[in-house]
DNA sequence: CATGAAGCATGATAGTTATCATGTAAGATG
DNA sequence: CATCTTACATGATAACTATCATGCTTCATG
């Protein structure tokens, strides 16, 4: 039967959702359109009515994924206070334990370099995200900021992957706290974060 | 027939070193049993007389890779300048562009993360560098040496994954290159390095 | 309101893959 | 030297997966 837009497009962002989320979990290979389609409580039948193949999905998926996340990280971290915040909540433990919610950086990364395709997607995303860092930095620094948030994502997302794929609890929470303790060791940011407590 | 015990001795280390390669550069679930024999000579039938499952061979391939690298590492950076050649090695666009005979970090730490069995491996593997890197600080750092080596650890791993997985040469380049000068602008080592030039 | 088309479920297909089965011939072992 | 064992090649199997085919039914459109 045929059924209204509404509820179509509703569904096509349901899959769009399921499948970043299941991806960022699981990886592209470990996760099949059957299981996506199954999260988003249809059959794997009209799969091919939403998109062209599973690599298409792979794409658009992760290209929505990125959209949200930029947008999410303007909406938290508009303020030097939020700023810290963010980056914080991105070395937190929840951040870890939950990579299906998480950045698709560490969650991705290694996988994605073997994607063709998906490789602008995730491009885009690192400009934007050292774009925004630069910009967000509160005490606006002059002299090589671009440079400074490119270290700063490569520490966040090395860390991060690091203390998800270590066995060993303390580790990986020594892993987060060195990264934090860097972080809030600029400096720049040192003062920061005297000035809050 | 039955063969030489030289023979497949030879044939069992061969296997172990064509997989962890494959799996670096094409990751676990893109890369098949049958592909793997097939680059050491061999058919898939005698695999099963060489390991347990794919996933023994996971877990032995990368125990192995780990054992070389380290051994690798104390070799090359026994020396402060060595050390420092090797960060440099590291974080250089050769060894972007081989995965396959990289860092096993860097390459899959993501997928590691989702294999419970494999993870002690990494554990160690991180361990172990973390304890090599501390070690031959040719300035023997005192305070919070450890927390040093993971940070450094974690921009080197990240750096290098993003450098990967990132489409756009240019900033390939210039992320390879901040964390090449976040190290050397340790002020620690900056000393060093001046004194080299 | 009539007609056409779109999205759904069910089911089919072809390819891949991990693993097992079998026969063979030569090294290992006594 | 006789026997046994083992690693090999070939081939089989069962599970999974991406994708396609079909028919149904109801929304959308004029």
């Amino acid at each position: 039967m045929r059924y209204p837009v509404a509820e179509t497009a509703e569904k096509h962002t349901k899959i769009l959702s399921a499948a970043s989320a299941l991806f960022r979990e699981y990886g592209f290979a470990g996760v099949s359109v059957g299981k996506i389609m199954q999260a988003t409580g249809l059959t794997h039948g009209p799969f091919y009515n939403h998109f062209e193949s599973k690599e298409a999905l792979i794409y658009e998926s992760l290209h929505d994924a990125s959209e949200k996340a930029l947008a999410a990280m303007d909406a938290a971290a508009d303020t030097p206070e939020g700023l810290l915040a963010y980056l914080h909540g991105y070395l937190s433990e929840e951040h870890r334990d939950a990579p299906g919610q998480g950045c698709l950086l560490a969650a991705l990364a290694s996988e994605i370099a073997r994607e063709q395709d998906v490789r602008s997607v995730l491009t885009r995303h690192v400009v934007a995200m050292t774009d925004k860092l630069q910009r967000l930095f509160p005490w606006r620094v002059k002299k090589n900021a671009r440079g400074k948030s490119i270290r700063m994502l490569s520490t966040m997302v090395g860390a991060l992957t690091l203390a998800r794929a270590v066995n060993d609890p303390q580790l990986s929470q020594d892993i987060l706290r060195e990264a934090r303790d860097m972080i809030e060791a600029n400096p720049l940011i040192a003062r920061r974060v005297a000035r809050e407590i």
